[in-house]
DNA sequence: TTTCTATATTGACATCTATCGATATCTTTG
DNA sequence: CAAAGATATCGATAGATGTCAATATAGAAA
């Protein structure tokens, strides 16, 4: 099987086409797909939603692991994976490492299925 | 690991809740992560792609496998998957089955990646 | 420097899945 | 009914990946 991650076949920040109004190549299809398949993942759609709850829409690793029911290795696998994909920025402050989402690469994300104009 | 499929996990025309807005339950995140894993794979996206690029915005296997460069099985399998993920609707016509898009399924993926509204 | 705490990395394992060749099923046609 | 064509299913296989325990790393604090 092919290397289908997204560290490997696609850079952060893609910008995505809308692959319902024009015909995508293979590589555009490998890009975006690498990024969705990184949400196809409950654990880090779970992420994603509790960072976006918290008061200042970030959180440090420790505030996610118990919620979650998963490893603390285990988490942080799935925050590098949202990192790697452009999806998470990461600070550290002090001991603690915080995540934030990135609005505009899940943006991009939802222009990608956006539905071609039916009267354009 | 846990089954991680649409046909065992999910039901197809989930109503996706965005994630960002509100936190979501263990359940909600595997279903709608079933789906966006659907996504995840570049033939499938090609798929639809191509689907929606085609005149009436309809396609049988046979005008999809060479454009695929798939072997027929494996393009069947991929509209099967997409077909029980609620984004295809099939229909047969003669010895043909044609597939076409199910914009209202789609649309409510694009809707689970919803941004919160900064100023409710 | 030593210790402590938070996070990341490594290695191993079980499971999942994309792919294909072979074959079955279904529909039309002769 | 038999033959042909389109699509689906089966079985096998290689590669990907989620998970954890163990360990490493890095910064803060003593």
């Amino acid at each position: 099987m092919k290397n289908r991650s997204v560290k490997n076949s696609a850079l952060p920040f893609v910008c995505c086409t809308p692959i319902l109004s024009s015909g995508i190549q293979p590589d555009e299809a490998a890009q975006l797909a690498a990024l969705f398949r990184v949400l196809g993942e409950p654990a880090r759609l779970q992420l994603l939603s509790l960072i976006a709850a918290q008061p200042n829409a970030e959180a440090c690793v420790c505030e996610l692991t118990e919620p979650l029911g998963l490893s603390q290795p285990t988490v942080s696998h799935h925050l590098k994976v949202l990192h790697e994909a452009g999806l998470l920025r990461r600070e550290r402050r002090g001991n603690w490492i915080y995540y934030q989402l990135v609005p505009a690469q899940i943006e991009a994300l939802r222009n990608a299925l956006a539905l071609p104009n039916p009267n354009p």
